[in-house]
DNA sequence: GTGGTCTAGACCACC
DNA sequence: GTGGTCTAGACCACG
């Protein structure tokens, strides 16, 4: 019942996609609040534990969670480790805003996946089994 | 009725995005190749025009070009234009790698929806919607 | 006794030659690659070091080692330096390509030391004495 | 008797090498004068033909004969095609001078062999293998 | 300090 | 006019 891996062991950072470090873990930690594998008051993993982790210099992830910090989705107290704010994130985007990211996110993911060789035919396959399974699951 | 404004009128980049413009050209043009929009032998829009049209410098153009001509998707032709190569694409990676790489687009997709505000079940409901929408007319 | 001076300071570009300076630079690292002066891992000049060795702009050597990069020779990594791949060479051509590409390199190599005075004659008395060394020392 | 098809019908020019098309005319030039494939006086092939031979823009080969003309290896009779120039080269140069000519070209030689895949090994081989072949009919 | 990206602007080779 | 090369100089991401 102890799984002793926490969950942000599973993230990783791509090196090559050109997405810098720091914001790929900025990334990371967002969708972890948003999809509620973190909650407001819980404990972010250490600048050092990520940093051994996803092997990157502590700076980086130092720089990461500055920028969260920024942005108001977590809060750093000194010598104690970073917590996910009360209220994490800026209320929900108004639905025409939503669908005009959304727009914006997948023609980029469908311009990424020919960059390196996956064609619009794949994806949309592939995101279709994944939309299955997480109607299975419940949505995670 | 005829819509003079070519395709890649249409083309735009995202500074804020993080990834470099020049990769972002990139990929703008190997889904062009990969979706049919481009086809062999055809005629890329000039560096100078796509220089204007995006609104940044004529080198970041080039640059993006050249990866491509090094990728073996176009060829440039001096003082005469560039164009997709015949054998435009290098073969379909395996299906274990495009697996992979889907897997890492997907995440980061999640990850930058995040990023904005945006939560996954909204993605997941536009995407369902947008696979739908393909199905219907066809894969394009 | 020892040579403080690393071997690459050696290196040289010709202005004159009509090939393109990055060009020059690719050819001299692959060089010393093929050559085992270099070998898997190992470091290579920084792309300041190289750019003040050489007296270019630091982007020309920068085009050149992003251009090595793109053909598997070398892999850069931020902040570190660049290295060697470990598997730093594309398979060796097939023996006709390479036939092909040496007959394209002599009959340019007769042509250029015609150009600059040297007939064939004493092109091919100086090759065979250079062979001849070359036997006597073991192939390098 | 009659080999209808000129020597110069043979001369190629690669245009992925780097070294401009039109100096690359010049030096085929510079090397059949020297080598005796044309003598002071000969009529050289047209601009008009070898712009069909060579599949090059007349412009380009205009430029490299201009350039011919400069260096006093030929010399244009307007309207009446050009002509190898009485003391078509300049003087044997020394022994020394040739000797680092020499050594600079097969530098570079080994260099570009290895920026395309050959190995100084091969090289070696082949160079051998087209001296003795030099030696049995007698230089070229 | 190291590599990477971008800009601005110049000049060249080729059509 | 089109692509290609080079420079100078700025700023960023990373260690």
């Amino acid at each position: 019942m102890n799984d002793a891996a926490p969950f942000w062991e599973q993230w990783s950072v791509e090196f090559e996609s050109g997405l810098p470090v720091y914001r790929q873990i900025v990334n990371l930690v967002s969708a972890a609040v948003a999809s509620g594998q973190l909650h407001p008051g819980d404990r972010l993993p250490t600048i050092r534990a990520l940093h051994q982790s996803l092997g990157v210099n502590p700076n980086t992830v130092a720089k990461a969670y500055r920028e969260l910090e920024l942005k108001g989705v977590i809060t750093g107290e000194r010598g104690n480790g970073s917590y996910v704010q009360e209220r994490p994130l800026p209320p929900r985007p108004s639905a025409g805003k939503r669908r005009q990211r959304l727009e914006g996110l997948y023609q980029r993911l469908v311009a990424e996946a020919a960059g390196c060789g996956v064609a619009e035919r794949d994806l949309l396959k592939y995101l279709n089994q994944r939309i299955s399974c997480a109607c299975d699951h419940g949505s995670t």
